[in-house]
DNA sequence: GCAGTTTGGTTGAGCGTTCAACCAGGGGTA
DNA sequence: TACCCCTGGTTGAACGCTCAACCAAACTGC
């Protein structure tokens, strides 16, 4: 981004739906990450982790596997891991096909933690963004929400095509697919 | 949790909006985070920080204003402007009238500052948020917005009170005592 | 006037994320 | 084999946020 010729500045109608964007996903957030933080005593990102796991087969993944998945840092999921894995709701295990690498699995007590958090949750999540929008407002909220995941990662967009295909052959997996619905 | 009935899952649509809606937010929160500290070596929050200074009378504020303003804690607010005082960007001056109180000031520095960071925000702002989307869209996502925001702001209010009442019933139930010592 | 409470604001510890440095194991090439 | 680069993953310091404790000044009631 070398010379900036004159900026293209928001217009006022722009700007507003910007701010009230940007508080909003904040709000939303915070609201969130209190509510599990609170009933569940843990923050949102190793809730993801563990929604992450316990719909892979096996409820295993490799850290790098867990990494894409949830768009982290290698660095944020081993830190994450570790913490997860003194709580006891994660074990890690070496690979043994390629020694540099290792496994995240998720445990009973880990499962266990999930399933209780998981209601609370998603009760939460619909409260506070499904509830106050129409059902075309939550079509629209989706068809944005990719527009922008799109521009974001072109990559990704190829990559979520190959993970519907994934879905599909896991399907038969019972409590995968019970699962998959608290988040 | 006790109380809770039978939880209200998502449908797949819903699902598919929400992970969307949480990947996407996630990713240009992270997006502009980056773009802002590359380019002017400041996080987010402290942009708005000085956004907000930038547009009130005298370019000044109380700290409390300044934290309802921006809908973040003081704490976090005396933390902030702890650190751009120290980069010379903004100056405390206790108020005369209530000597408890105390302003945060603009500088000319600061000030500079914001006029240097400004065009490549918003530039980021347009290209991943408004550029991929139709004016159509734009406008919806205003409205969602705002609903989420309306949802969520009276909320808080209601949320504290019921915090309270849930600590009175704290004694008796011992699942939360035991998630509390999770962490 | 004087206690008790409320308000404006600061402080420090704990935690999660980032960033850069690092290490070890693979994969390729000669 | 030896070499080099790439990849998977960990580590530690720096940093911002949160939470609870705290202080001082301002209100309130008597």
């Amino acid at each position: 981004m070398g010379l900036m010729s004159e900026p293209r500045w928001l217009s006022d109608e722009e700007q507003k739906v910007w701010r009230d964007f940007s508080a909003a996903t904040r709000m939303l957030q915070a609201h969130l990450e209190g509510q599990l933080q609170h009933e569940a005593g843990m923050p949102h990102t190793y809730y993801e982790v563990l929604v992450a796991l316990s719909e892979a087969p096996e409820r295993r993944l490799r850290m790098s596997e867990l990494a894409d998945a949830r768009k982290a840092s290698r660095s944020r999921l081993s830190h994450a891991v570790a913490r997860l894995e003194a709580n006891g709701w994660v074990r890690r295990e070496s690979c043994p096909t390629d020694k540099r690498g290792s496994w995240a699995v998720l445990t009973p007590e880990g499962f266990a933690a999930l399933e209780e958090a998981a209601p609370g949750h998603v009760e939460a999540v619909r409260e506070s963004l499904f509830d106050p929008l129409t059902p075309e407002q939550v079509k629209a909220l989706g068809e944005i929400s990719a527009a922008v995941l799109a521009r974001l990662s072109p990559k990704c967009a190829a990559a979520e095509a190959e993970m519907a295909l994934r879905e599909e052959s896991l399907a038969d997996i019972e409590e995968t697919a019970e699962l998959a619905k608290a988040d």
